[in-house]
DNA sequence: AACTATTTATAAGA
DNA sequence: TTCTTATAAATAGTT
């Protein structure tokens, strides 16, 4: 922040970085230290550097602060029972609890006003993914229902018939449901579930390929 | 740090303090944020107030520091620690755990074959409603950042206005990121969300609505 | 919540 | 690295 404004990303060259992380890093321990001394707050800072090194300040002990936090949030949406218990657990164990509660609201869209920018679309990304592995999935297993339900239906007849047609309205409703749903995704995603367009909806006519006496 | 060189101890006038604690939280975690971007550090920055609220920032999220921090600290790393003690755990805790934990793999899209059809379309729903919030709020947030741009580019001039040109083109980098990402989502939503279609990024162009002297 | 006079932080250069 | 210095940024006191 001087000789020239300097922009907010991650700086190239190495060792300018590590400079920089040093002089940056001292300045914003001495204003976490005034901030708690000035404000009488309660304040932990934890710092990795890129290397893996770690620095960091508290206004009275880091664990201190970390549990004040932890007890916090785990204390939000424990069901009833556990509630009573919550005093008896392992520290850790009660951060592993809140840590999935946290992640949980925030991949139901609760509590995104904790996130800044950048984390809101690491969570959209993963929300996405998750999303088009649960599409790819769904249509898989009816392409299975399908599959079985032919073979089945060559072989069965009379009473076995009659559940099989439940069946297959079952599945065909799934397939509607299938179709309505799903939203053309045809981009960044790491290779590995390429092949979901595969099972792209619009390319089988289930009916049609079952051969079934009601092309509903 | 202005008018006079303040001293740094505790500020015994109230207000002057609660004035102070939230200038110089905000201005210490804009530091962290810049510390972390800059110097692809990992920080937390966890903030109690006097009064006990609550603030926190964090590089990524608060709890995957705070485990790292536990892990380079005391042998007390989480996940083998915890499971030793899983044993002692009341019952009720640990199925909270455990069913916590099986909700976070099924969004993530792991271990879907554990669902059944039915079961598969609510994730899918419940991963599409989450999407859209998040997506939503992404948009509401650029949209805030890109009005308060256009209020300050108005009336800035000059020097100020070269700082505010590398902010708008870290928005409209994100908003770009907003466009590389979108899908089309028109449909099969309970009203609440509806409204983001107004956000639906084709409909505006930044670089003219702001009236900059640079549309890129 | 805004403003501005100063102090403080710090990027670049030595 | 450490020191220096020009300038950007933060902010105490004020309105």
């Amino acid at each position: 922040m001087t000789r020239k404004r300097t922009e907010i990303k991650k700086i190239d060259n190495l060792s300018a970085r590590q400079v920089t992380f040093t002089k940056r890093r001292r300045g914003l321990i001495k204003k976490a230290h005034q901030l708690s001394t000035l404000c009488d707050a309660e304040i932990a800072l934890i710092i990795f550097s890129s290397t893996g090194k770690l620095f960091e300040f508290s206004s009275s002990s880091t664990e201190q602060v970390i549990e004040r936090h932890i007890n916090l949030h785990s204390e939000k949406s424990l069901n009833p029972s556990a509630q009573q218990q919550v005093d008896d657990i392992p520290c850790a164990l009660r951060k592993d609890l809140s840590d999935r509660a946290r992640e949980l609201r925030h991949l139901r869209g609760e509590d995104l006003h904790e996130l800044n920018l950048d984390q809101l679309n690491q969570l959209e990304k993963s929300l996405e993914a998750g999303l088009l592995r649960v599409s790819e999935t769904k249509a898989g297993r009816i392409m299975n229902e399908i599959s079985a339900l032919k073979k089945k239906g060559s072989t069965a007849s009379g009473r076995e018939q009659a559940h099989e047609n439940e069946r297959v309205i079952y599945i065909l409703q799934m397939v509607k449901m299938q179709e309505a749903t799903r939203v053309p995704r045809n981009n960044h995603l790491s290779g590995d579930y390429d092949h979901s367009s595969a099972y792209s909806s619009s390319n089988f006519d289930t009916s049609l390929k079952l051969g079934l006496p009601f092309p509903q």
